[in-house]
RNA sequence: GGCCCCGUCGUCUAGUGGUCUAGGACAUCGCCCUUUCACGGCGGUAACACGGGUUCAAAUCCCGUCGGGGUCACCA
C-alpha cells in the first residue's frame, strides 16, 4: 500500500512549491489506490503558529487536495486542529509538537547503543559512514563519510529536530514515499542513516526542482517585501498615518532589516502597488481559479507526455509518475498562468463564472458593484465579461466605468478627440440624433437596443462603427467596452440617457 | 569556498543513438474576422550552453569548460 505525506511547518502560508509538493504527493497516492497523510513538522517553537496551521489546511482545500489523516479543516476557524479530537487517522497525533515522548524514546535508544552522544543540553547523532542511496528524480546518490558531520538530533528545548521527527514519523505513520522539495535532497544521506541505525526501512525518495522567479532568483516569500522596498525607494511614505503597530518597523524595513509582511502590506496599499502573488492565498486574491493553480504548477517539472497540457487533478491522479518528473528548476511564468486562467474562466458555464465571481467579491470584502447592482445585473455582468476576463478579478477592472458616477465619469482624451470631435464634431451629432430614440426605445434590452441601433444606421447612411463608437464614449469615457446593446442594456436607460446629456454637455 | 545536483526556442517542455530540415504550449510578430475590446482562425520569428571525444550515425553516451541551483544551523 502506497502512503504518501505532505508535512509543512506552520510557519507562513502555504507557498506555489509547497503547493506542488502537496499536488505531487496527494496524486501519487490517488493514483495508486493509496493513503494520503498531512502532518505538521511544529518543532521550532518560536515560528510556528495555529493561524497559520490553520491557513495551510485552508488553502489545501481550496486547491482540491483531501488528506485521508492528519487535522481535519474547520472553515468556521472554531475547532482547534490541535485537540486530538480534531483530528483524523490511526497514527496521531499529527503535529510533531505533541509527538515529544515518542522522538525521546529513540533519542535514547540511540544514546544507550552509543550511536548518539550529549553535546551540552542537546544530543547529536555519529555520522560516521559513507551513505548512499536512490532518488527517484535524481537518480543514485552518495555522499563520502568525510562530508557529513555529527548533527543534532534533540534541541536544547527538548524538542527533536527536523531529521529525528521525520524519520521517526515517516517510519511509526508507514510512509512509503517521500516526495519533497530539492533542498532537502542534501538532508536525506542524514535521514538514511538514522533510519539504518534505527532499523526503519527507507521509504523511496523523490527530490522535486525548485520554483524559481523568471530571473532565475528562488521564488519566495522575501519577493514581496523586496517589491515593497523598492517601490518605497524614491517615495515619500505617509509614516505617521501609519498604523502605530507597525510605524516602529518601518525604517529597518526601509534599510533591509527586516522583511515584515505587515509593513510590506501596508506599503503596497498606500502606494497602490501588487505585489507578486507567491503563497496560494496570493493566487486566491488576485483571482485564479484552483484547478487552475494546481495544473499549471504541476507542468512545472511534471507532464504527461504526449503534448497534453490542460487536465484536472483527477487526470494527474490518473497519470502522474515519478518517472516524468524533470530534474531541472522551473522558472514561474505568470503570462502562461494567466493565459490558462482566461481559458478555464472561457469554458466555465456562465451561471458558475457568475457566482463564482459574486462569490470572489464577497469574499475579498465587498465591492462597488455588490453594491450598485443587483443579482440579475450582476449576472449580466458576468455573462458579458466572462470573454473578456483573464482573472476574477478583470470583470471589476475592465467594468470600472459600470459603477462610476454619472455625472463625473472621466473622459479619455484621446478617444474625444478621435470619436467625438472629428469630422466636425460628428460624433456628438449622432449622440444628439440618438437621444431622442433611446428615449422611446421599448422595450430596454440588448435585441431591442441593437435593432434600434442598426435601423438607425442604415437609415443615416452610417455605418455600425460611427454610431456605436459615440455612445461607447459617453457611457464609458473610452472607446472601449462590451458589445454597445449589451453595455447600455445593463447600465440602464436612466443613465445611459444621464451620461450621452453630460457628453454632450461636457465634449459638445 | 567544500560537497551535491542541473543545463533543448524569451519561458514551460517533448525528445532515452538514426523517424529531428528538433514537436507542443505561453509570450512575440504578421494577416483575417469585427461596432471597440476580448475571443477565434491562419501564418511567421525563435533552441539542442561551449569545446573535445566515442560511433557508420549524438540533442541523446563520455570528459572538460562555462553558467545556474541546493546545502554546509540546537530552521525546516
Amino acid at each position: 500500500m502506497v502512503v504518501t505525506r505532505f508535512a509543512p511547518s506552520p510557519t507562513g502560508e502555504l507557498h506555489v512549491g509547497g503547493a506542488r509538493t502537496a499536488l505531487f504527493s496527494w496524486a501519487f497516492a490517488r493514483g495508486h489506490g493509496g493513503r494520503f497523510i498531512v502532518r505538521f513538522e511544529d518543532t521550532d517553537q518560536a515560528r510556528s503558529s495555529t493561524q497559520s496551521t490553520r491557513n495551510i489546511l485552508r488553502d489545501l482545500t481550496w486547491l482540491g487536495i483531501d488528506w485521508d489523516e492528519g487535522p481535519i479543516y474547520d472553515p468556521t476557524g472554531e475547532k482547534d486542529p490541535y485537540d486530538p479530537a480534531n483530528q483524523r487517522g490511526e497514527h496521531g497525533p499529527y503535529f510533531q509538537s505533541q509527538r515529544l515522548d515518542i522522538y525521546r524514546q529513540y533519542v535514547q535508544q540511540l544514546l544507550d547503543r552509543g550511536l548518539a552522544y550529549r553535546d551540552g543540553e542537546a544530543v547529536r547523532f555519529r555520522m560516521d559512514r559513507d551513505i548512499a542511496f536512490e532518488d527517484q528524480v535524481f537518480g543514485p546518490i552518495s555522499v563520502a563519510a568525510a562530508d557529513l558531520e555529527d548533527f543534532v538530533i534533540l534541541k536544547a528545548d527538548g524538542f527533536p529536530t527536523f531529521h529525528l521527527a521525520v524519520v521517526v514519523d515517516d517510519a511509526l505513520m508507514k510512509v512509503t514515499h517521500v516526495i519533497r522539495g530539492q533542498e532537502h535532497l542534501s538532508n536525506t544521506p542524514k535521514h538514511v542513516a538514522l533510519q539504518d541505525a534505527l532499523g526503519f526501512p527507507r521509504p523511496v525518495y523523490a527530490h522535486t526542482p525548485s520554483i524559481m522567479n523568471p530571473d532565475g532568483s528562488k521564488m519566495s516569500k522575501r519577493d514581496k517585501a523586496r517589491t515593497a522596498r523598492a517601490a518605497a525607494k524614491d517615495k515619500t511614505l505617509p509614516i505617521d498615518a501609519a498604523p502605530p503597530e507597525i510605524r516602529e518597523e518601518i525604517a529597518d524595513f526601509l534599510d533591509k532589516k527586516n522583511d515584515s509582511m505587515a509593513v510590506t502590506q501596508w506599503i503596497a496599499k498606500v502606494l497602490d502597488l501588487k505585489l507578486p502573488e507567491i503563497d496560494v492565498a496570493d493566487f486566491r486574491e488576485s483571482g485564479y481559479l484552483p484547478q487552475v493553480l494546481c495544473n499549471y504548477v504541476a507542468l512545472l517539472g511534471w507532464n504527461p507526455g504526449n503534448n497534453i497540457e490542460k487536465f484536472d487533478n483527477t487526470f494527474l491522479a490518473q497519470h502522474f509518475g515519478l518517472e516524468r518528473v524533470g530534474k531541472a528548476n522551473a522558472r514561474f511564468d505568470r503570462d502562461k498562468l494567466l493565459a490558462f486562467n482566461a481559458d478555464a474562466i472561457a469554458n466555465l458555464p456562465v451561471e458558475e463564472f457568475a457566482t463564482l465571481w459574486i462569490e470572489h467579491m464577497k469574499r475579498r470584502g465587498g465591492s462597488p458593484f455588490l453594491a450598485k447592482f443587483d443579482e440579475a445585473t450582476l449576472r449580466a455582468l458576468a455573462a458579458v465579461y466572462q470573454p473578456r476576463s483573464r482573472t476574477l478579478n478583470d470583470p471589476e477592472v475592465l467594468g470600472a466605468f459600470f459603477v462610476a458616477d454619472d455625472e463625473s465619469l472621466a473622459y479619455d482624451p484621446k478617444a474625444v478627440q478621435k470619436v467625438l470631435h472629428k469630422n466636425e464634431k460628428a460624433g456628438i451629432a449622432v449622440l444628439g440624433e440618438l437621444r431622442e430614440r433611446l428615449a422611446g426605445c421599448e422595450p430596454w434590452d440588448g435585441p431591442t437596443i441593437h435593432a434600434l441601433l442598426e435601423s438607425f444606421a442604415k437609415e443615416t447612411g452610417r455605418g455600425m462603427g460611427d454610431v456605436a463608437q459615440p455612445l461607447r464614449v459617453a457611457v464609458s469615457g473610452s472607446t472601449v467596452s462590451p458589445p454597445i446593446q449589451d453595455t447600455l442594456a445593463i447600465l440602464g436607460r436612466n443613465a445611459t440617457l444621464a451620461r450621452i446629456e453630460r457628453c454632450i454637455r461636457v465634449n459638445g
